[in-house]
DNA sequence: TTGACATCAGACACCTCTGTCTGCTTTCAT
DNA sequence: ATGAAAGCAGACAGAGGTGTCTGATGTCAA
């Protein structure tokens, strides 16, 4: 309940090897709780090459280290989502245009979508709430004018997005499909399964 | 990899009275790892009206627990959709009808999908391969006839599948959205997903 | 009815993780 | 160069979890 800030931010400035370790810490995090979402701070502060203790001088507990990692790639993504202007142009073409832009920059957070995995639906919501945000006019905008399927609330189309990004990411970490196929993929899949076919209706 | 059997079945027949207790602690552990997928031992007794160690007395570890409670409901789907003839039909309508018979028997389940989100992408895999197994030469075929777009390994589109219903499931035990639309929504968003549509191609 | 099975109540050893604390040393900023 | 900030090393208490065990009590099946 209480409005966490999602980034610990520059409050006061810290010193330059502060600043290295607050970043290794970060980097280590995304890496280590990729290959297991329950990793330990002892696991972390490992491949961070820093001393357990450190990371405590600069994250009060684990879970505001969790926040802040997931916090700042949320936010990053948040950011291309408004720069790839969802409010303009055909809703099929701007969720398609929308959903590659979000998928380059998840690029780089591919590991981090292993996290979302233990969290809670509602929790998850709450997270990913800034992004859903932005797309919840996209999405009813697309329902009103035919190009989405409108008997069902804007939040399922939003949770099905979702759902398929994060599956989409997880299969490209398996290696079951290339990189290169993977937007083109994702996008299409996306695009199809929020869209109103009545072909498909018997 | 030791090819732990699903369900510890009727190796030895129980009695009475301990066969109750198994009953009730799998649905105890249904009911306890839906709102929390991390619910201890403990818990999973306290909700069964049993002590800690009978636990114990049928399953041998919290993992065997896990198995049991998961194979169970797999077990079923997997049947449910072996009668739904996935091999007969037209592709598309022969995936509508098995995401709908497969929805209406995960309807008792639906508090399990909470734990597959503890499953690391690979394990969910694993765990819900007779389901895959099953499915795989139908999505096959359906990419030779053009119904499901072809440009994709058939495990992207299984893990499509998979994605959506989990998160439709979630979507349902969120109170989002009603049991009456959940099917049909889900059967078309899924249909839609895997779908081949030269359309949407710009 | 009787003996084997099952449960209960409670304890135990063991483990892992979190968060804190205490010196001591290194590194930065001024 | 000097003091403050940051890091290291290692310890600590506390919480919570798992799996095991014992002995007494209840319950089923033949």
């Amino acid at each position: 309940m209480a409005p966490t800030p999602a980034t610990p931010p520059q409050d006061k400035p810290r010193r330059a090897d502060a600043e290295r370790s607050v970043a290794a810490i970060l980097d280590a995090a995304l890496e280590a709780l990729a290959s297991d979402p329950d990793a330990s701070m002892a696991e972390i502060a490992r491949q961070a090459g820093v001393v357990r203790a450190t990371i405590y001088v600069h994250f009060p507990t684990r879970e505001a280290l969790l926040e802040a990692v997931t916090g700042r790639a949320i936010a990053e993504v948040t950011r291309v989502i408004a720069a790839a202007a969802p409010d303009k142009g055909k809703p099929t073409e701007a969720l398609m245009r929308v959903v590659a832009a979000a998928w380059q920059t998840l690029g780089r957070y591919h590991p981090l979508v292993a996290i979302n995995t233990r969290l809670s639906p509602a929790e998850l919501h709450r997270r990913h709430a800034p992004v859903l945000a932005l797309l919840h006019p996209l999405i009813e905008r697309g329902q009103r004018d035919g190009s989405f399927r409108p008997d069902v609330p804007a939040e399922w189309h939003l949770s099905m997005l979702l759902a398929l990004v994060h599956a989409a990411s997880a299969e490209l970490r398996t290696g079951r499909v290339g990189a290169t196929n993977a937007e083109a993929a994702v996008v299409e899949t996306v695009a199809g399964a929020l869209a109103h076919h009545a072909t498909l209706k018997p």
